[in-house]
RNA sequence: GGUCUCGUAGCUCAGCUGGAUAGAGCAACUGCCUUCUAAGCAGUAGGUCACAGGUUCGAAUCCUGUCGAGAUCACCA
């Protein structure tokens, strides 16, 4: 039982003893920091039945937990507000479970598989910006599951077939003059996105053209004749002409080879990837089934249907009258492939919120088919990175590119490290680690410690900060602490658990306290999906280190019991910010 | 037009199932490195929580309406 429990037990029980009140719903809230006290028990919803005033039923409650309780060693009351603080050796028995807890923050096995499916990148063009946070978002997702026993299986959907593909391959077909990655000196995905704006500046040349000729912008765009090839080399790609085939295999290599440098660089790795070039075909057999058993209809011209207007929603299609799938159809496939392949009782896909639609459809038909998977479906649906001037447009070239991002945090890293001095006994090579660290840490955390829900702004006209509440400044704290335990080993200093009575700095208490916090953090980290909790969390951690660090000295205490805590307490804060981070995907350097 | 999301300091964001004088960081200004890493710490200034009603002992938080921003409503994915 922890802290917080005990104390809403003996709230109860003074209630019952002062004012013969039954209440079982006894809420607890830190303390605000102005007041003295760590944990605050609200009195004011009592007052109009006992007909007493705030500061009697709050003293009277206190009075009783410092008599009768050996957790309560102090209180006050302000307003109608209990403020309880703790004796120190609540604090110090806390510090000793933390320190004796090898995984602290890593909670029970559950027993019970997750998928996590996220990225899920088109081949047509190179990552920007957005799939940064969503890749981020779906790594520190699926680590945030581990931590919370989950058993974790992180998949990656690729779309590498359709109109969108054969767009490029088209262009290049038409202008690439057989170029190659490596004679154009260029990632495969960007050579391969090049190709897909070449297609684009072309394609409108030829709708102005056609306009000129009188047609309507609608028909013009229908009617290009780039477009009308690009409908037919999907024809021909959907017929496995060889010629197609093999202009499409080798340009998705291309794509593959370079998506997974990116993928290096960003530190995400997947379980298992789905092609849609496998699994476009799924879904058909789903669509049978549910026409025999009515959960489906089909209209006069052939197409299959549901009817979802009963749950607030449309009608939607799922089956062309052609016979061939839609987007939707091929995601029952999906989902039921998945199913099959790992029998995971929940299933967290990381899309974007534009999808919010297509989702809600999704899941509800799925429940109507009655599918055993028809209840732990999420919808990690985040929000867009919007740039000062809105949108991401690829096609006005406001798109931020994953790789030109990336390269510009490291470079970043290394004018700031270099400006304060810092690498002073480091090898070239660990000077470069540690740039990749810094500039990701700054990156990831940045990106990470926003709501995932909301839309966020990025200006790329000013870089990502390295100070203040930043990936950096927690990796500072980080390093600053192995090199207090370095020392502390040097100086043989052994941390061993507290045994006798020490009386505690308002900064260790408060340090304590918020270490105590952390498997709750991560708890409800993993029920919301939310990394920016985590990110908050270490944040807030790292702080209050800092704050201890700047007002306690350790190496010179001279109570060495004392010594040793302070010593033990930096490690376990150490390790918790290591923990947390690792969560949110970034890692912490020893030395900075 | 229908549905959904959002509107908190100059900027970027916190604010849990309603609770104290609304919190951080950046930017601005003030102090603090002969003492464990100053990518730091302490402090000052900055807010009619879009607006108007309502529920409540109590509302940034819940409800209704107005205004503003965005997403979506494809036989695209």
């Amino acid at each position: 039982m922890n802290i917080e429990q005990t104390l809403q037990n003996h709230i109860c029980e003074a209630l019952k003893a002062e004012f013969d009140v039954i209440e079982y719903n006894i809420a607890l809230q830190p303390t605000k920091k102005d007041f003295e006290g760590s944990y605050t028990f609200v009195v004011f919803p009592y007052v109009k039945s006992l007909k007493k005033s705030p500061i009697e039923i709050g003293n009277a409650i206190g009075e009783y937990l410092v008599k009768n309780t050996s957790v309560v060693s102090k209180y006050n009351v302000v307003q109608g507000f209990l403020n309880l603080s703790l004796p120190d050796f609540i604090w110090t028995n806390l510090y000793n479970s933390i320190l004796s807890d090898e995984n602290y923050g890593q909670l029970p096995a559950k027993n019970e598989t997750v998928m996590v499916e996220y990225s899920s990148p088109n081949t047509n063009k190179p990552l920007h910006l957005g799939h940064l946070r969503n890749n981020f978002l779906g790594f520190s997702v699926a680590n945030i599951l581990k931590a919370n026993g989950y058993h974790v299986v992180k998949t990656n959907l690729v779309n590498d077939r359709g109109i969108h593909i054969c767009k490029s391959m088209l262009a290049y077909q038409k202008f690439g003059n057989l170029e190659t990655p490596e004679s154009a000196g260029l990632k495969g995905d960007h050579l391969v996105g090049k190709y897909y704006v070449i297609f684009d500046k072309n394609y409108k040349v030829e709708i102005e053209e056609l306009k000129a000729k009188g047609l309507s912008e609608e028909d013009a765009k229908k009617q290009a004749p780039l477009l009308l090839e690009a409908q037919e080399m999907l024809l021909k790609w959907e017929n496995n002409d060889p010629e197609t085939i093999a202009l499409w295999q080798k340009m998705n290599e291309w794509v593959f080879a370079g998506f997974s440098q990116t993928y290096e660089k960003m530190g995400v790795s997947f379980d298992k990837i789905y092609r849609e070039s496998n699994t476009y075909l799924l879904g058909k057999e789903t669509v049978e089934e549910g026409l025999k058993s009515g959960v489906f209809f089909k209209k006069e011209d052939g197409s299959v249907w549901i009817d979802l207007t009963d749950e607030g929603l449309d009608q939607k299609l799922v089956l062309r009258k052609d016979g061939t799938s839609v987007y939707i159809t091929q995601d029952m496939g999906t989902a039921e492939l998945k199913y099959n392949d790992f029998k995971m009782s929940k299933s967290i896909y990381v899309v974007g919120n534009e999808q919010d639609y297509h989702f809600e459809v999704l899941f509800k038909i799925i429940k109507k088919m009655n599918r055993p998977y028809s209840l732990g479906n999420f919808h990690l649906s985040y929000g867009m990175v919007d740039l000062p001037s809105g949108k991401m447009k690829s096609r006005e070239g406001t798109v931020v590119d994953a790789d030109d991002l990336m390269q510009e945090m490291v470079d970043t890293a290394r004018d700031r490290t270099n400006e304060l001095g810092k690498i002073d006994g480091f090898t070239p090579t660990e000077a470069e680690e540690l740039y990749q660290t810094l500039a990701m840490g700054a990156l990831k955390y940045f990106l990470l410690k926003v709501d995932p829900k909301k839309r966020m702004l990025f200006n790329p006209s000013e870089s990502i900060d390295f100070q203040g509440n930043t990936g950096p400044y927690i990796q500072f704290n980080y390093a600053r602490i192995s090199a207090i335990l370095r020392k502390a080993e040097q100086l043989g200093i052994e941390i061993s658990p507290v045994s006798e009575a020490i009386s505690l700095h308002p900064t260790e208490q408060e340090l304590i306290f918020t270490l105590s916090d952390y498997p709750l953090k991560v708890e409800e980290a993993g029920r919301d999906y939310s990394p920016s909790l985590i990110a908050q969390y270490v944040y807030t951690l790292a702080r209050a280190y800092s704050q201890f660090y700047t007002e306690v000295s350790i190496f010179n205490e001279e109570d060495k019991n004392l010594q040793a805590f302070r010593v033990g307490l930096s490690k376990i804060v150490a390790g918790t910010i290591k923990h947390a981070m690792e969560l949110l995907g970034v890692s912490v350097p020893s030395r900075m």
